[in-house]
RNA sequence: GCGCCCGUAGCUCAGUUGGAUAGAGCGCCGGGCUUCGAACCCGUAGGUCGCAGGUUCAAUUCCUGCCGGGCGCACCA
């Protein structure tokens, strides 16, 4: 629709142009926005304003110029018109929103969708958490975010998988294997000197006694240092289990996952880091070797090896971006916690180091999750071991209200999320207000084959009728859900799509609300009389057509974010 | 001190990339089910868009400077 409308305008400049009316060349970019109120029609757009300076024309003359040159604007728009500054508000006719519907029902589960990534391959990485502990609060938004990230780039045409890098190497395992082996031997009925930066999460103690049983009948045929290595590895597996469980009960699967350790067996660190010591991008200083990544805009050099030999994280990551790059993907993002924003430059002076332009990398800022229990905030800190897991989270609310929850703002913005206030009220929370939608007009084709009606097809169903302002508004939004996906996956902004869901969620409801799609099952003589519109079986089936369209796009906005559309609730 | 993010209704937040009289949820107050699901709807109240300049036909949006909040600034990960 907005298309059509679109090349309609395009070709009225070009026309203007052709008779020396207009003499802008390269025309902007035409956008048409939804006025805010009914009398300005159904699409606006601002191109004569915008044109004012480049032609010397006020705006108003040059939108009497397009609207001359529109030249099937007959056949488009009941109304055009030009509003004080230089407004084209447009009207378009019925009929063309109408077939809007016909659209929606031809494309089903491909309405919205697009073609504009063109199949380029982007690795969004993502959670990452180290495999040390359960993954929080605040690695549920950022798994919610990427995942949802994935699938919009996904519906627009991209070739989009997700990542989990496993800090499986390095201090943090050390000091994993060490505080539970501390545990181990105090199970064990021994004393142990627990490491001084040791995880205490209470989960440790657990993981230990797991371990315990597994390794009592071989325990006394091993050395102490065997023991600790074992624990580490054992606890390494148990806990990178349980985060892709918990990451499975949030309905999330990560389809690659790839291991820091791997960097380390496959040499590629080394290669990663010769590479750029040809591009003479390294260099040696009090007995460390740094990365100069003040040449592509960082504050300073950065140390990747240390005197004492050891890599430092950052070679690493240069490392996994390296490979990153070497599996050919066009576009690579990282969803990182907004804590971690000071490494951006750094990475992207790594895109540029390796002769990539700096954005091939681009990165989702998730900011973390200020957690609140009645009000009052609950300080996290796996120190201490006291933190909400994802997990908790889950189960509290559930995993659908969870996403929901977590997308609902933008990602790079302070989000509060009370678990009290989600728990007590989760029957209003908004995700459920949006299936409630869903389910409702669901339950309208079970009413309706209880009743022996066949379901209409929009083809084959005359949609004139559709006239009341209510079902036009209802249409004009169905008919902004391919653009919206659009500039939210673009963006890299799964909450606009939230945000559209709860706007059409309110008018299905309002419609609802106010108008009947299917006839009283009783006669009643009395009804008519109110206020009651004439339900015709024309209307009817021309309603369950627009019903049937609006499930479509509810079902679609929730799949792109990973939540269910429910039959009943 | 330097850098990044944020500042919009009592609270939590949107604001379609610079458009018209700035919106939603929650909360307050008042209404609405004998009929397709009331997990819903309708209405009232609530604003100097942190402050001050600048850019232009037009600024909540872009630029500069302040103020306030958060987070970074390791040979840690």
């Amino acid at each position: 629709m907005q298309e059509r409308v679109t090349t309609a305008l395009l070709g009225a400049l070009n026309g203007a142009r052709l008779k020396g009316q207009l003499k802008t060349t390269a025309w902007p970019t035409l956008t048409l926005d939804a006025p805010k109120r009914p009398e300005w029609g159904d699409l606006a757009s601002t191109v004569a304003m915008s044109l004012a300076s480049s032609e010397h024309k006020a705006p108003h003359d040059i939108a009497q110029i397009i609207v001359e040159n529109l030249s099937q604007g007959e056949q488009l728009f009941d109304r055009v018109e030009i509003v004080r500054p230089g407004f084209l508000n447009l009207t378009v006719k019925p009929a063309l929103w109408q077939e809007v519907l016909r659209e929606i029902e031809l494309q089903g589960v491909r309405y919205g969708r697009a073609l504009v990534g063109a199949g380029r391959r982007v690795l969004i990485e993502y959670v990452s958490a180290n495999p040390t502990g359960p993954l929080h609060v605040g690695h549920g938004r950022g798994a919610a975010v990427g995942h949802a990230v994935v699938r919009l780039l996904n519906a627009i045409g991209y070739d989009a998988v997700g990542e989990y890098y496993i800090n499986d190497a390095g201090r943090q395992m050390k000091l994993l294997g060490a505080s539970v082996y501390a545990r181990y031997q105090e199970l064990s009925g021994r004393t142990a000197e627990f490491p001084e930066d040791g995880y205490h999460g209470s989960y440790i103690t657990i993981v230990a006694q797991q371990i315990k049983e597994q390794l009592d009948l071989v325990a006394g045929e091993l050395t102490p240092a065997d023991l600790e290595t074992r624990c580490r590895t054992l606890a390494y597996q148990i806990l990178l289990r349980l985060i892709r469980d918990d990451l499975r009960s949030f309905g999330i699967e990560i389809q690659s996952w790839f291991s820091e350790a791997s960097l380390l067996e496959s040499k590629a660190i080394e290669r990663a880091l010769d590479e750029l010591k040809t591009r003479e991008l390294l260099f040696k200083q009090d007995g460390a070797w740094w990365f100069r990544a003040s040449v592509y805009g960082d504050e300073k050099d950065r140390v990747v090896k240390k005197q004492d030999g050891e890599y430092t994280y950052l070679a690493s990551d240069i490392a996994y971006h390296h490979d990153k790059l070497r599996r050919g993907y066009d576009l690579l993002i990282d969803v990182f916690g907004a804590d971690h924003h000071g490494y951006i430059p750094r990475m992207q002076a790594v895109m540029q180091a390796y002769g990539h332009p700096k954005d091939r990398l681009q990165v989702v800022l998730v900011q973390l999750v200020k957690l609140l229990r009645n009000e009052v905030e609950v300080k996290m800190s796996k120190r201490t071991g006291e933190f909400i897991t994802m997990r908790e989270v889950i189960d509290e609310v559930g995993a659908d209200a969870a996403k929901f929850y977590f997308l609902m703002r933008d990602s790079k913005t302070h989000l509060e999320f009370d678990l009290e206030l989600a728990k007590q009220r989760s029957a209003d929370n908004p995700v459920y207000y949006v299936q409630y939608a869903h389910a409702r007009i669901c339950s309208l084709w079970r009413v309706a084959s209880e009743r022996g009606m066949v379901r209409p097809s929009a083809v084959e169903t005359d949609l004139t009728v559709l006239t009341d302002p209510d079902e036009l508004g209802l249409i004009k939004k169905l008919s902004a859900y391919p653009e919206m996906i659009q500039a939210s996956a673009l963006a890299f902004e799964p909450h606009r799509v939230t945000y559209y869901l709860q706007q059409l969620a309110a008018q299905l409801h309002t419609f609802y609300n106010k108008h009947r799609v299917l006839p009283p099952a009783t006669d009643q003589e009395h009804n008519e009389s109110v206020s009651a519109e004439v339900l015709t079986p024309k209307r009817t089936a021309a309603r369950l057509v627009l019903m049937g369209a609006v499930q479509h796009v509810l079902r679609n906005g929730l799949n792109v974010l990973g939540i269910s559309a429910p039959e009943h609730m």
